[in-house]
DNA sequence: TATTGACCTTCCAGCGGCTGGAAGCTGCAT
DNA sequence: ATGCAGCTTCCAGCCGCTGGAAGGTCAATA
């Protein structure tokens, strides 16, 4: 399989995918070309690591899961907590995210949003604590 | 005003206040010793740098607000737009991450998490399709 | 056989928004 | 004189790619 033919059953683009050969997540075999050639085996890996990445964990997180998918020993344990600390991660940004948006459809609601120049927008930026006082 | 104190004036790193001049969001005058001498208003933009960034506008889009606040005749409907924009994109990255969220909570529910290797996060990221199937 | 044109290769640079560190100068207190 | 905090510049690195240049390869077509 050439690169274009896994990129295509992965999703990846091929240039994510020579990245992920450099930084030691895939090891594809080499024509005599040159060029890459990818197994089955590898074509999995790749499809495990963007549906890992499409969820949001790291790199380094996707290198630990994958050394855990390949280690038929593991503890089950061991996912969880990894998926768990992601998850409190997410949890905490999506909390973030929420508090910015009230904040901001306080302020682009009492903004008249008109001609003038008059905006309470730049007035709480410009710390004029147009929301709090 | 040294930069140290305009850094804890502002609540700024003062490596990001270098930043912002490198990239011209600010000018500070000089000393005579090389020092950049913030004045009363150079903290102030800062203050309303920190506070922008704070609520997620990107350097360019802060960029445009600063110019906006320095215009006096600016019509606050262009203010309003842009931070309606941002807002939306808030919003569509919370849904997004609730997404994710949702995923992760089924998948992590489903581990039983002990020392058994048998984990349906990982059946999941191999494409075992757990969730769907 | 020559020429497309799609595909592959490597390498280097850049995105955003800082952040760390080295090497060296200044300013002030002791 | 010494020490130390604080300032300067410059270069490199973070993450996870992404773009582009310059060139080799392969299969099909004229």
């Amino acid at each position: 399989m050439n690169i274009g033919d896994v990129s295509r059953a992965s999703g990846l683009p091929a240039k994510t995918i020579r990245y992920y050969e450099d930084i030691g997540l895939v090891r594809p075999a080499r024509g005599a070309n040159g060029y890459r050639d990818f197994s089955e085996q590898d074509a999995h890996k790749l499809a495990f690591l963007g549906r890992s990445r499409s969820l949001g964990f790291t790199i380094e997180e996707c290198r630990t899961l994958m050394s855990l998918y390949e280690d038929r020993d593991r503890a089950s344990a061991d996912v969880k907590a990894l998926a768990s600390e992601h998850l409190d991660r997410i949890a905490q940004k999506i909390d973030e995210l929420q508090a910015l948006k009230s904040t901001l459809e306080t302020l682009v609601t009492r903004c008249h949003g008109d001609d003038r120049p008059d905006c309470p927008i730049l007035d709480d930026l410009a710390g004029r604590k147009a929301l709090t006082g």
